[in-house]
DNA sequence: CCTTGACTTGGAGCGCACTCTAACGTGTAG
DNA sequence: CTACACGTTAGAGTGCGCTCCAAGTCAAGG
């Protein structure tokens, strides 16, 4: 049930190359992850479900050095808190920010659109 | 009413910097800008319009390059249009979905901070 | 005339986030 | 046993979008 993933199965699942996975974890992004025997990663579905907020965070534009310091703020545990709740404060303004400053932009290439659809129907009409 | 704007006030007009106008002038984004018997650049409002209209393609994720081919259509003339709206059009959806993303994985990250909230509540009423 | 400061150029350098390489070890199918 | 795919590491390389540098020109103020 809790299948233990091999780094190329964890690619997948997750989406990052299997590349990425490692250099995350050699970053301290995500901590050492259980080896097998021979020293092959094997990842559990806790990884999995980090790796996967890491995935959300980079998503919406936090640099790796703000996610290293949250997974060290989450490292030192509960008490902590406040500070991790703070900086996703942080993040999720400067998301909300840059969605509007996204849709603002975009209404001028929209503009620029329509601009375009007019002329077409001028050239067409002649 | 025309005023011819120096790299430095240009710079300040447009919210991009004196090295970003020259650069984006050397890899052919912006025409060779007008110069003064010095050889110093005078940018005109057509300038700056396009500037602006550039801005708004990067604000939106346009890489440079596809930045370049805009502006070598544009130049081709009119006979470009259907290209040109084609572009846009594509550009346009891609900053929809980017949008979409965000806001999705945004989602997950306000998820966590109401998570963190109700702890910070349990822990405050003990 | 001399200094100061804004401008010019081509080219080098930087920060970010990967992405790949080299050299080696492991494990399973035929 | 032999292939051969897949795993490991430290460290080098890549692509993007600037950003800065060196060396020089030019205009205005004292």
């Amino acid at each position: 049930m809790d299948a233990q993933l091999t780094v190329q199965q964890a690619a997948e699942a997750t989406g990052l190359s299997a590349h990425t996975l490692r250099y995350y974890e050699r970053i301290g992004l995500v901590q050492p992850v259980g080896r097998a025997a021979s020293g092959h990663r094997r990842y559990t579905q806790q990884d999995l479900a980090w790796i996967g907020f890491l995935n959300c965070l980079r998503a919406t534009g936090m640099p790796i050095a703000r996610m290293q310091e949250y997974a060290a703020l989450l490292r030192e545990g509960e008490s902590t808190l406040a500070e991790r709740t703070a900086l996703l404060q942080a993040h999720q303004a400067a998301v909300q920010a840059e969605i509007a400053s996204l849709q603002t932009h975009l209404g001028a290439v929209e503009a620029k659109l329509r601009l375009y659809e007019q002329r077409r129907l001028q050239a067409a009409g002649k």
